[in-house]
DNA sequence: CATGAATGAGGTTTCATTCAT
DNA sequence: AATGAATGAAACCTCATTCAT
């Protein structure tokens, strides 16, 4: 984990100083050079060496900012994990009409955004979920990620009142391999693969909504609005 | 990749010689050993030295049947991918009706069956896909599965001829990830996860299907059969 | 080596400056730090970064008042030393009447009273007299030492003039050893030990003694006084 | 500790086989190189890469035969101890007259004479006795040692049957010490400090002496002999 | 004077693989 | 064919120390 003294603190003059604004730049390097490592070579290529040999830090150094290898993952996740989270929360409150569809397919377009802006997403992702702590923590990222979506579109009445969670968890769960395999070989993601994909949860989805919620429900008629959290 | 002289050659005079009965015995206590690291310890874990303590054999022995690690855990992944190929082939075999729910409904009782006897499979398949060359196989193999899900739905006229091949391919990859989901917490696969992931996939498929492949077509009334390759 | 600028020195005005003050505090501080320390953890636990983490100042403080880590060391086996030294002058020159054994006794009683009240002192005296430089250092206190006690007890006319120093130099290892032996297991020490290892040494030395040595010279029949170096 | 493959072993014909000379040479010369080390540097410079650097082969063969660097040490005071008690069971049993000096005296002499054969001797016996798991080992074998010389003394006759086996432990710890002292600035061992050393443990003893132990009993006169076991 | 940051040097251990027998 | 022994390469991590501010 980064240490707090990291995080963007002014001074009383209300300027960075120097030296945590070099440290900001090093912590960013080093996970820039882990993030590069593990899109190119897997997570198992992800050795102190290597990190700090293209970071052109020495290995030391990584010591400084990270406990040890462990967290130099845990912190690429995170980072990953609270940009995804923005960029969706933004897409979505921009939304002037919330149906099954459009709320699903703004998602997925946040998705999409962030993978053509950070091809490293899939690999992370996927290949981090594999490790002990790792997994625990995005499996329950994406467990309440669903359940927020479920509580927001029971809440907005799009979807019916008693629509079982495990359901939102299901096509998240779903919506992350088709948006995969959609990714895997083409670094701009092929659209038929997520035309499909997308019919499929939406098609699904709207077996458990409200009509309203298959027509679509104006933003101003929404009392709880996503992410207001 | 294991070494070709482990292929069932007869001897000259018909009988197998015994030095390759130990040899195949040998491999099989060598994957098993692999299997069993895997299972319990995540792949990581499977290093020379411990698959050559569980099966009782030393080190440098490893290498007169497997080119290299990575050979074992090809040979693992195939051993797999062949046993599950042929349990499906069975299952498909045995239908007396045709129809793309009983044969996805019938595909995904076979995984569980499966699943059931080796709980290995989820690790396994999971797990395995990362490392660089396993990834490919994998993906190849289930690419050819699909595609010939796809050649036997369209000569079958369950689906309808212009059905795209890709569609069969997502419903593969999905079919993966909703298994997956359900066996993750539950040894026993939780029931509701796949029973949506299956109506998700049918009802998908449906779209893509002819009238006869949603009613059933009777196993007598089908030229092709499935696994008469 | 303390650096000569912690030497208690007064400012020209006469009063310490109170940045001498605050360093006086400082390094106490981190000598108990290190004392602690190394009798709770030995002597190879005793680095930098441990030190200045429990004697609450940054790492980099610690060569303010320290050349290095060795430094640190010999500053605290000094203090002990010194304080050692003074116990035993005071305990001395507290005798009424000095004979071999009433010499001998007390020293003990000091070296014990010291044991009581700081426990640290066995382990540092044994373990510390491993590394390079301060076994020389503790070798050539412990000698002069005996020196001292040697030139005090012959010119009192305890020991005859021809009783050779390198007895009490023996004598004094010997202490050295079976004080450790009563402190091994015992943190109050164990007095059968003790009482064993002190008629040993004075029934040995009691072999140089002259018959004055012996039975006890009264304070003010002798010319010299312990400690008035 | 080193495997017991090591153990010299004959092959069915008799002759030892090549592959373990060399190995039996291999341990060998990492433990003298081992042993080397200590005693030119103490006992912190024992570290992996130096041994190997040392005993000229690669760092990763030392886990051959050592399970890790504790091990190493291990064995160098293993393999001191045994010689040692080897060399005193010897001296002892060719003994004609046993008296409490001249077991003292013959005892001492095995010391000697193992110490200018292996000047490492001291240097083993006192530094390794600090860390963890070695200290326990020589002291729990010091005071069996003792026990033995005790059980020895009072059933030959030689010390009354009432004497405190402390007495005999004591006797040990403070012989090490003068011992150590003796040799400390002297490769050949001070002659005058062994002498006042064992004065001062004679006469210590034949305080709990019967007057046959003081005198001598003749070798034929004891039942029982030493390290009979 | 004080210190956060930086780092070269080294620590021990494991690994997959090869080789001599 | 089988294997005990050997090993280069790399793994992660810690340490005492210095330096720029």
């Amino acid at each position: 984990m980064v240490t707090a003294r990291l995080t963007p603190t002014r001074s009383a003059s209300g300027r960075r100083r120097p030296v945590q604004r070099r440290s900001r730049e090093r912590v960013e390097r080093i996970l820039s050079a882990a993030e590069q490592l593990v899109v190119s070579q897997g997570f198992g290529a992800l050795g102190t060496r290597e990190v700090a040999l293209r970071a052109d830090v020495p290995v030391a150094t990584l010591y400084q900012y990270f406990a040890d290898r462990d967290a130099i993952i845990s912190a690429l996740i995170e980072r990953h994990v609270t940009s995804m989270d923005g960029r969706i929360a933004a897409a979505l409150a921009s939304l002037t009409s919330y149906s099954v569809r459009t709320v699903v397919e703004t998602t997925v377009e946040a998705y999409r955004a962030a993978y053509l802006e950070r091809p490293s997403y899939v690999v992370l992702w996927f290949q981090g979920r594999l490790s002990a702590g790792i997994a625990a923590y995005i499996r329950e990222h994406d467990e309440r990620l669903a359940d927020e979506f479920h509580r927001f579109a029971t809440t907005a009445g799009m979807l019916r009142p008693d629509a079982d969670p495990l359901v939102l968890r299901l096509c998240f769960e779903i919506s992350d391999r088709f948006l995969e395999a959609a990714y895997r070989h083409d670094l701009g993601g092929d659209d038929r693969i997520v035309k499909e994909g997308v019919e499929m949860i939406v098609a699904h989805l709207e077996r458990y909504a409200t009509s309203a919620g298959v027509a679509g429900i104006p933003a101003d008629e929404i009392a709880i609005r996503w992410g207001v959290s």
